[in-house]
DNA sequence: ATTGGTGCAAAGTATTTGCACACTT
DNA sequence: AAGTGTGCAAATACTTTGCACCAAT
């Protein structure tokens, strides 16, 4: 599948940005950056941490937050805080909008430049460095069929 | 100063919201309410409870908290989570954008209308019920200005 | 050989829950 | 009087930190 190709284009990004600041390469930190790019899923930590023990059962949850904070500090990994807890976009670190369904929890990408917006907006309030974070919530499609089949609503 | 009116006609509201739906308003509640609906800091949940112990000496926070998930339960707070913790919007509970000062914490809200986007969105996804959240970060001007006083950056 | 990374456990925070008593309605 | 809300403390997350050992470069 040609998104696989995508995927690992985007892993050596990572790993030689890595490598690049005196970071190692350690098998742990090789399973998380699959759990996290490998993902469309926007994983939290606990859905990377257990897809990594899949293959690494003595990983430790500590490993998943240091190498988490590591790639949040080369701006390689986006930290989306969701009420129910932060999930990780590893594939677009750069901030782009995202829709949320609030039943499964399920996250897409979405497709909106709001370069103009970011602009206006920064001029008009004298910020620097704007960045920005847009996020849709709702009822998936599947989650409505879900909910209508289970009950008469 | 016409903001207190406002702020009152949002605590009326609010009040009778909650005596509506068979909650009290006692003393601590009130307090919570004032901390909420007089800041236009989008407190932390910190932020709420030390201003209402300064009234209310004896005030847990589990209060601050229930009354939090009272007020989020219908709809008169919102949350916004953000990567250091989550603040409280209890001025304006439907979603509007903010723009966060990523130096100083401060929060300010914005007047852009994305209904437009949100029935685009919506439409081209076929999620239901969508709602929607923006924020910008940056440095506010104030942060600008004391960092170019601080240091020769 | 260096020195950053790992696992484990402990320590911090943040948030929720259980319960007896108090107070709003 | 009735029953929600409160304070306190304990219980649960969630995340960070300390440290001895290990392994990537």
């Amino acid at each position: 599948m040609i998104l696989d190709t995508l995927h690992q284009a985007r892993l050596d990004r990572v790993t030689a940005r890595l490598k690049a600041n005196g970071h190692r390469l350690t098998p742990q930190r090789l399973a998380v950056l699959r759990a996290l790019i490998g993902s469309d899923q926007h994983p939290s930590v606990e859905q990377i941490y257990r897809r990594v023990r899949r293959n690494f059962p003595t990983t430790s949850l500590a490993t998943v937050y240091n190498t988490l904070e590591c790639l949040k500090g080369l701006g390689e990994v986006l930290e989306l805080p969701l009420v129910g807890g932060s999930r990780y976009d590893g594939r677009k670190p750069e901030p782009h909008p995202h829709i949320v369904c609030t039943v499964c929890g399920r996250i897409e990408d979405l497709d909106i430049d709001l370069g103009e917006i970011v602009r206006a907006v920064a001029k008009e309030r004298s910020f620097a460095e704007v960045r920005h974070r847009l996020e849709f919530y709702g009822v998936c499609p599947g989650c409505q069929e879900r909910s209508q089949t289970g009950k008469g609503n």
